[in-house]
DNA sequence: GACCAGGCACATC
DNA sequence: GATGTGCATGGT
């Protein structure tokens, strides 16, 4: 059964690597905004950016609101893509303020599915940048996929070669108990394995999951 | 200097 | 629906 794999597999993570208390991020806006600045980019990069914004006392979301598009850019320079992810952040908070007053509160009332749908309508804000959003920011028991996810899936046989975001995001999330707390630390376990052993040039040596079945081979993406 | 990093939108077939 | 391209910085 596959839940019996993916439950080895989480034990086998907790017990080499521990808790890796994500989200990294003290409050829920900064989670947003962190989620949106690491959009293909090296963590180290948006904590950079990230630190110019509160430096600048501009981490909420009137402040970020209120700014011109330019002078964002030039403060989440080091994130890279800043132009685009200026105009990104932008998007959301400019759909914050139509539809919810400027109030992340407010979105606390959404069902998970009308959430979920009404973020994908936001430019920039893509599935994986959603679902972080809706499980790392809001408490919500959906499965975050991202190249590590798919990759290790891949690795270890869990899914065909070829799938997609969604049939990733079902295999864990459907095969799980329902509980936002294990989606968190699953997926924050899944990046540090990727990070340490599952990326180009990187060895299986003292691989965690060394002893389960897998294959070295795999296309990386 | 090449390669990579916790994606996404858009064009084109 | 699949595939290709632009977007950009900072670390290895």
């Amino acid at each position: 059964m596959i839940s019996k794999q993916l439950t080895e597999i989480y034990q086998l993570l907790f017990g080499s690597f521990g808790p890796q208390h994500w989200w990294p991020g003290q409050t829920r806006f900064e989670i947003v905004v962190g989620a949106i600045l690491t959009q293909n980019t090296n963590w180290a990069n948006v904590e950079k950016a990230i630190a110019n914004l509160k430096s600048a006392h501009l981490l909420t979301p009137e402040k970020l609101h209120n700014i011109d598009v330019s002078k964002l850019a030039e403060l989440i320079r080091p994130a890279g893509y800043y132009n685009i992810k200026a105009k990104r952040l932008k998007n959301f908070l400019t759909w914050l303020f139509n539809d919810y007053a400027g109030r992340l509160a407010n979105l606390e009332n959404l069902g998970t599915d009308r959430f979920r749908a009404e973020l994908l309508t936001v430019k920039g804000i893509g599935r994986e940048t959603a679902d972080s959003i809706l499980l790392y920011a809001f408490d919500r028991e959906i499965f975050v996929v991202d190249a590590y996810t798919a990759r290790i899936a891949a690795r270890h046989k869990l899914i065909e070669p070829g799938a997609g975001y969604e049939q990733l995001r079902e295999l864990f999330q459907a095969n799980l108990p329902q509980d936002y707390r294990l989606f968190n630390e699953y997926h924050a376990l899944l990046v540090r394995l990727g990070k340490e052993f599952c990326r180009p040039k990187a060895g299986c040596a003292d691989c965690p999951l060394e002893k389960l079945p897998h294959t070295l081979d795999i296309e990386y993406f």
